[in-house]
DNA sequence: TTCAATTCCAAACGTATGTTTAAAACACCC
DNA sequence: GGGTGTTTTAAACATACGTTTGGAATTGAA
């Protein structure tokens, strides 16, 4: 058994490559190349490209998942227990922060990955998604429900998805954006002083008076 | 001379179906076959696939920046006369809002292509952009500093970046863009309405306390 | 060592893509 | 109405892709 077997270099090598170029834009060759395996190798131990695809979100959603229940669960959060949204969104870029990763700047590459899940149109991927980790999903928009009493559903619904947006948004332009701007002394940040940032800009978008309500 | 001619034809083509699958996940061959015209069309008017897809973008980035740019003007803002940013961002939504379109939901569109432009890795695409309209992204980002006098340059910056992330993830995930178009009546994706709940998001979100001053 | 199962590999397959070609069709002006 | 420049067309082109193949190499247990 090698150091690093193949299925493991395999998924190291078409997680940076998804992360920068996208899924289409990605070829088996590119990705085989980089990992220096054979070609034939993605489809003998995937099955498929897709296949790929979606093992290489396993990977890191299925610790993530499990590590952001057991974290709410140990807090005691619920109904009786209300968590100030501050609390919420700290747990979840947290945990994001603290998950392993094999490369440098994993959570950006977490995070742009998620951004191309929703973004791209990869018709399998957001199924497998939805029916792997709605249970994780629906965790945190109860959590987020929890945290803001006084929206209206509909009002919720559409901050819940701006705050998204600012997210992974964010993570999956870093590189482009930061050449447009030439701006790279402010835009160097490392992901935790991002975060930091982040959170409170959040925290005040959910917060803000409600226009709507219903 | 026919109606709409076949320029018009394969942009509008073009137009929706990037904005439903993205750059790469549509073919020339889909594109020619919607608009009705031979494939060979798009290199004969357009040159290649690329010069398309800028043209797509040109086609309504031209009057946007240019009504944006006069608006801005004939308000006076500068450093004389500060305009509060709930101002600015009630102005950039609302020329985009009115801004012409050949097709219903044509704000969706647009905001959709602008986050795929951002989110995809279209290197072409950047350059064309950043070399094209850059001088109205600058004003953008001049207006935003202007109303929001108590940021540093870094805060300021990921704050922008966070906002920029909820517009165009926002448009760009309302996910089966079609069956939007179709029922385009129906109140969840009604695009006035959601700008309207976007821009006190976006003011509070920035106008959040500081948390980091430099 | 032997043998069966697993893994790897070079090569080929079929298909879809963007682009080019050369001839046909069309439009318009003198 | 003939001639010229523009536009359309069907066909072919070269290339890149995901996938499959059949045999070679490797592995691990008996």
């Amino acid at each position: 058994m090698p150091q690093v077997d193949t299925v493991d270099k395999i998924l190291d090598a078409a997680e940076l490559l998804f992360a920068e170029k996208g899924f289409s834009e990605t070829s088996l060759r590119m990705i085989t190349s980089k990992a220096n395996v054979n070609l034939a190798a993605v489809n003998y131990h995937f099955g498929s490209k897709n296949a790929l695809i979606q093992a290489v979100f396993s990977r890191f959603l299925g610790p993530l998942s499990k590590s952001m229940e057991q974290a709410s669960f140990e807090n005691g959060w619920g109904k009786s227990k209300i968590p100030s949204l501050e609390d919420i969104l700290k747990l979840y870029t947290h945990s994001l922060l603290k998950l392993p990763s094999r490369h440098e700047n994993g959570v950006a590459i977490f995070m742009r990955l998620m951004g191309l899940a929703y973004t791209q149109s990869q018709g399998h991927l957001r199924r497998y998604l939805e029916q792997e980790y709605s249970k994780s999903f629906r965790l945190f928009l109860e959590l987020i429900k929890l945290g803001t009493p006084e929206l209206g559903v509909k009002e919720r619904f559409w901050r819940t998805q701006f705050t998204l947006g600012s997210i992974a948004f964010t993570m999956s332009s870093i590189q482009p954006l930061t050449e447009i701007l030439e701006n790279s002394k402010s835009a160097k940040g490392d992901p935790e002083e991002v975060v930091n940032l982040l959170v409170p800009y959040m925290v005040s978008g959910l917060m803000a008076p409600p226009v709507d309500v219903n």
